[in-house]
This record gives C-alpha cells, structure tokens and sequence, in this order.
DNA sequence: ATGACGATTTACT
DNA sequence: GTAAATCGTCATA
C-alpha cells in the first residue's frame, strides 16, 4: 500500500515542493469510489508576496485566492478565462502565500473514466491531462476542492512514490507559462518537469 | 454598476 | 501561426 505525503513534505520551499513533487502520484476518488491517478511530471513554483506572476503578488488577499493563505498541504483551486479550473497544492505556512501548480500528469490509473472526463479531444493517452486545465478535467476536480486539506482529504490527496526527490539531471527547467504580464518574473526559471517525459504540456 | 482580464485549450487559416 | 470561447472576480467609480 503507497504512503500517502503528509504535512511536513508540503511546508516546504516552493522550488523545493515543485522538484520534490515530480514522479510522486496525484490522486483522485469519484464519490462512487472510482480512483483515478497520475504521476507528477511538470510543476511549476509560484512565489508569494513577492512574485509578480502569482495571484498574491504585492499581498493581495481576496476571496478567490484565500486557500493559497493557508498551511502547506492544502489544495488552491481556481477558475479562469471562463471555462478551466486549475489545481495548486499550497507551500510553507498559513499566512506564506506560496504555491505549486499541477501542469501535467502521467496518468496510471482510470484512464477510461479520465477519457470520458475529457471528451473527444483526448484522442491520445497524452492529451488526458498535458496541461494544468487538462489535469482538472480529467480527475474532475473544480472549486468545490479549494481549500481542501489534501493531507486528510478521502477524494483528493498525492501518494508516495519515490523517497527522495528525483536527481537535477533528471529534471528539466524552464520559464513558465502564460505568465508574460508579470515582467521580468515571466523568464525565471520556475517551471520543472521529468526530462523526456512524454506527458509534458507542450 | 460596470468593464477588463485572465497561472488555458481548442479549432481553424 | 492566429483567434475564439466564456464568465467569475476584482478594481474602479
């Protein structure tokens, strides 16, 4: 039976978090007890405070972006250009507003239930969940998961697949995406993934 | 009350 | 390569 992560891996660093988090396994399960799972291929570590590209850049503290407020461990959800939800797992402490999102999954478990989450576009195992909306619609998680506790949580939680974090030549970097209003904090080099991995939203 | 804007995806030229 | 889809949220007034 795999370990589930608890809190003291997700207080951690945000750079840290979204190294640490490759090759471990995202799970999801369906009220009628579907469990659907994928391992973490590409993250990316958005910075708090500080970080021009995140939603509290300069503190900004609303309604939407509230979970990402709290302690390491929980999930931050949000809804964006109308139609996609995207799943953050937050960094650090309540009140250190850092976070990692989920780009893309590797998916390992309920492809099939995964395919009809997505509908027709997802031809190829590949288009299931390449991408941080993709992940979202494939393992059906929207706002009513924000804010969760993914260290207690029965439907949403990550599970432990390798000890230790994968080696620096394992793991590809680059800047992250869609992030270009954000100056010079669009080029830093803040998204990671597992180098060759196929999964990886292009 | 209003308007501008997305941490994206998809389809189309 | 470009553009449409689509709406909750937030800043401004």
């Amino acid at each position: 039976m795999m370990q589930r992560l608890a809190r003291s891996f997700f207080q951690r660093e945000p750079v840290v978090l979204a190294r640490a988090l490759l090759g471990q396994q995202l799970v999801r399960i369906l009220d009628d007890g579907t469990r659907l799972a994928g391992l973490i291929v590409e993250t990316e570590a958005y910075l708090g405070v500080i970080d021009l590209a995140a939603h509290t850049a300069g503190g900004r503290r609303t309604l939407r972006n509230a979970s990402m407020w709290l302690d390491g461990g929980h999930a931050y959800v949000y809804f964006t250009y109308g139609m996609h939800h995207c799943m953050n797992i937050v960094a650090q402490v309540q009140d250190e507003p850092t976070a990692v999102l989920i780009r893309a999954l590797e998916p390992t478990e309920g492809l099939t239930q995964m395919k009809a989450h997505r509908g027709a576009p997802a031809k190829r195992d590949r288009d299931l969940c390449s991408g941080p909306a993709k992940v979202c619609q494939a393992l059906a998680i929207d706002r009513q998961f924000d804010g969760v506790n993914i260290c207690s949580s029965e439907k949403l939680f990550v599970e432990q697949v390798r000890r230790r974090s994968l080696p620096g030549e394992a793991i590809g970097v680059g800047p992250r995406i869609g992030v270009d209003y954000s100056g010079e904090w669009a080029s830093k080099p803040l998204r990671f993934w597992i180098a060759g991995n196929e999964h990886v939203s292009k």
